[in-house]
DNA sequence: AGTCGTTTAAAACGATCGTTTGAAAAGAGC
DNA sequence: GCTCTTTTCAAACGATCGTTTTAAACGACT
């Protein structure tokens, strides 16, 4: 039986239930109880809790922004004005390239999930991080898409893209709670993907209208 | 010092905290001493900890919740055939009455961002409190959504109209953060009317758009 | 086998949490 | 005045938190 190592599975551990609660409402003591390793483990590998906290946000960010940053380099060889479209399908093709189809939707809730609590659970310290670390790719690919629309104002893409990251985020953040509130609604059960071609319709026509 | 004075002074630093640092962030001694009344108190005229969160979203969701049925009742009691337009003006009107101009953002920020909170904070005894006391009006809401567009689905409606609640949510949860960003990006402030000024044409194009 | 650096283990640390206690202070009714 | 209820207060409770300590177990190497 090949054991994953105890970092990665304190890694695994806290990123589901971080994930799932949030970071103030997870213990240690969860954490390794559920990754089976002993709790004084999080600190000798980590050091803190709060560095568990960021290392659980790099082992996800860090390959995708590679990724992304690859994907935005292959898309202005190839293509000297990109479209607003180009811009976001690489985006959406680096959110789900390496992820297997029957788990991608997992993934991709886990992501939106943690990407929800870094905005509105951070302390200054995952703010400074992701700053330091992820700001210089996110802003190249804003900038992409400022210069596929050059009508609107820089402040109008900003925001436009934030009510859009918003209403990702919030559905995945609160998908069970969602899905209950739909089951009694309209009784019909959502299944995530259902939700996906309903979200991306949606944020397409509220991204592209002129004003 | 009475009564009314002590409870009111707890349910406003503790609606302020809780807007501002979420459920668990918040200890009853911060609360207790931004209100400036014994640690006690809260325990005292509340219970618990959990029975002070009901009440300070029972304080504000109450009488919103009336208003909005009474609007509900005027609208329907004139208009036969409510459009979609009409039912998101009530709810938007409801929202502002009876919040003087001048703080009507700061109310709408706490509003929104405590509704986030339910959402993705809410431990059971939150969500079943909250479905027993206001899920009926909410309902009759959303009925009227989809009487107003009978092409869509109801699935539909109630996914585009969290969809948009989700934006709102996230944007006003996280709007220092995102304030701070977009300093940085487009070197522009972002005031709370400008942000909603965007929001709303945003929202607007995305919920009605035929598919 | 024996040594040395790394990892795991159990136990305890001090701090902080929500809550409870018991007595003092304040109000209300007569 | 006095009595009885309500409210405030300081102090402490047990529980849980993140973190530290100390020693045992492990692994690689000579």
């Amino acid at each position: 039986m090949t054991q994953a190592d105890t970092v990665t599975r304190i890694l695994d551990s806290a990123e589901q239930l971080f994930a799932e609660k949030g970071f103030a409402e997870t213990s240690l003591r969860m954490i390794t109880t559920r990754a089976k390793v002993n709790l004084a483990a999080v600190n000798y590998h980590f050091g803190s809790k709060k560095d568990l906290i960021q290392a659980v946000f790099a082992r996800f960010l860090t390959p995708f922004t590679q990724k992304l940053d690859k994907e935005l380099d292959a898309m202005v060889a190839t293509n000297r004005e990109p479209t607003f479209q180009d811009v976001l399908g690489v985006l959406a093709r680096t959110m789900l390239t390496g992820v297997e189809t029957h788990q991608r939707y997992n993934k991709l809730s886990v992501f939106m999930r943690l990407l929800g609590l870094a905005y509105t659970q951070a302390q200054g310290h995952l703010r400074r991080f992701l700053n330091e670390n992820y700001a210089k790719t996110y802003g190249r690919f804003i900038g992409y898409l400022k210069a596929a629309h050059p009508t609107l104002s820089s402040d109008e893409i900003f925001w436009r893209i934030h009510f859009a990251i918003g209403s990702a985020v919030f559905t995945m953040s609160s998908l069970e709670v969602l899905r209950s509130m739909a089951q009694a609604d309209t009784g019909h059960d959502a299944s995530v993907e259902r939700v996906m071609q309903m979200l991306i319709p949606f944020l397409s026509a509220a991204l592209e209208q002129e004003s």
